[in-house]
DNA sequence: CGACCATTTGATATGGATCAAGCGATGTGG
DNA sequence: CCACATCGCTTGATCCATATCAAATGGTCG
């Protein structure tokens, strides 16, 4: 258990990538208010959005593109927290300091908004206070459903995350993953070459089918719930 | 990884036991509002306080005694998300009902409150709503660094362990344990076989010295440090 | 087309699970 | 107050799922 994954990349934020200030149309307004209060930026692929221990001064909504949050220990293992899509907010953690460090999957568009801002209008509005509640309990019940992966075997684990994934882009059927092996490997604790062979077990088992290696049609998908444990 | 364990107890709330409006003094007034709005509750050993997926119409905090939040799947396996001690509230995870089951370890006081009246005073106090927010934002933080034992080994996890409940009974290296092996074992992912050779192995590596069963002391605590990775 | 990188595939090693006794503390009944 | 039963824990022997090590393959991009 000594190597897992040694630091892969030491992206840096883009310092050209100065906030510009522009209204956000569409794109996934759950939570309306919030997203008036920011500024959209764009992140390359692996690119840092922040880094662990830096203050948290802001927090983040996805526009566009895949973010993952994430810990790397002292000998380079990672552990993946989290994927955060379009829609999600992250970077809420609490407290001054990121206790993750997150960077862009691919290229990404991403409101980011003074946290003091948010705090303020909090203060004012009790609505906005319950709503970042909301937020970061839902976040809490998230982490708390993945960390029984813990409990489960590699096959149930890729199983789950199989129909996790399905359950947040729900173009029924096909998963299109914007994440590595590596990533996947990082977010179930386990390494690239079982993920591999898992997912082969579970096309020959009729369960899915592996199209483009990171798209991934699921055939049947109670079978994958049953594996799921 | 098929057998985990074995569902122990199904112990049921005492019937006898109704909350009664008491005035509770001292024990860890961190969050002072909140324990002046419920009932002071008594829990046997093993009592269930809650279930899985019943209506999470109540908060509640620990008095005195120790307390787990768990999930149970399917075929036994538990998994244990959190122990509470003294001052903490748990069953906040959020939303309608509760994601975990939540039983007393030991004989329990537990203050109870009413979640609508917490919502209800959060909505005109919004210093109380942050305050709802800081604490959840608290669990979420403590739930991600527990995430980590995803990646660490036997040893990794035990001694990390060790370090956790040490810093939360500050009384200088001596650790009493509430919990028993299986629930240990159940927090970590490990079975109590490993458990109970991995404290051997840090016994002989003279990190520390298992007194009592259930007293550990903490000979060197930069060894343990050294081994949480 | 060629090089590179992500992924798959294969062979082997190993940490921790499982199976199976032992053991010691706690409690019970005689 | 002591023999005995019980329960929680430890210790030992063996097994197995997944890690590790090592190539082979194939997709992508210049």
């Amino acid at each position: 258990m000594l190597t897992q994954t040694a630091i892969r990349n030491v992206s840096q934020r883009d310092p050209a990538t100065q906030p510009r200030r522009v209204p956000v149309p569409g794109a996934a307004m759950q939570t309306g208010t919030i997203e008036l209060m920011g500024a959209c930026m764009p992140f390359a692929a692996n690119a840092e959005i922040y880094g662990e221990n830096e203050p948290a001064d802001y927090l983040y909504k996805v526009v566009s593109g895949t973010v993952r949050t994430y810990k790397v220990l002292v000998d380079g293992r990672r552990q993946i927290g989290a994927f955060h899509l379009p829609g999600d907010i992250f970077g809420f953690e609490t407290g001054d300091e990121h206790a993750f460090s997150a960077e862009a999957i691919t290229d990404c568009k991403i409101i980011v908004i003074k946290r003091r801002t948010v705090m303020a209008l909090a203060a004012r509005d009790n609505d906005v206070a319950r709503q970042m509640w909301e937020l970061t309990a839902r976040e809490l019940r998230r982490v708390q459903e993945h960390s029984l992966v813990l409990i489960k075997s590699a096959e149930e684990r890729v199983a789950g995350f199989l129909l996790e994934m399905a359950d947040r882009v729900p173009s029924s059927g096909v998963v299109e993953l914007p994440m590595s092996r590596q990533d996947i490997a990082d977010y179930l604790g386990l390494t690239i070459e079982t993920v591999s062979r898992t997912l082969k077990h579970l096309e020959n088992a009729a369960a899915i089918e592996v199209s483009k290696r990171r798209r991934i049609l699921l055939r049947n998908r109670s079978a994958l719930r049953r594996l799921n444990a």
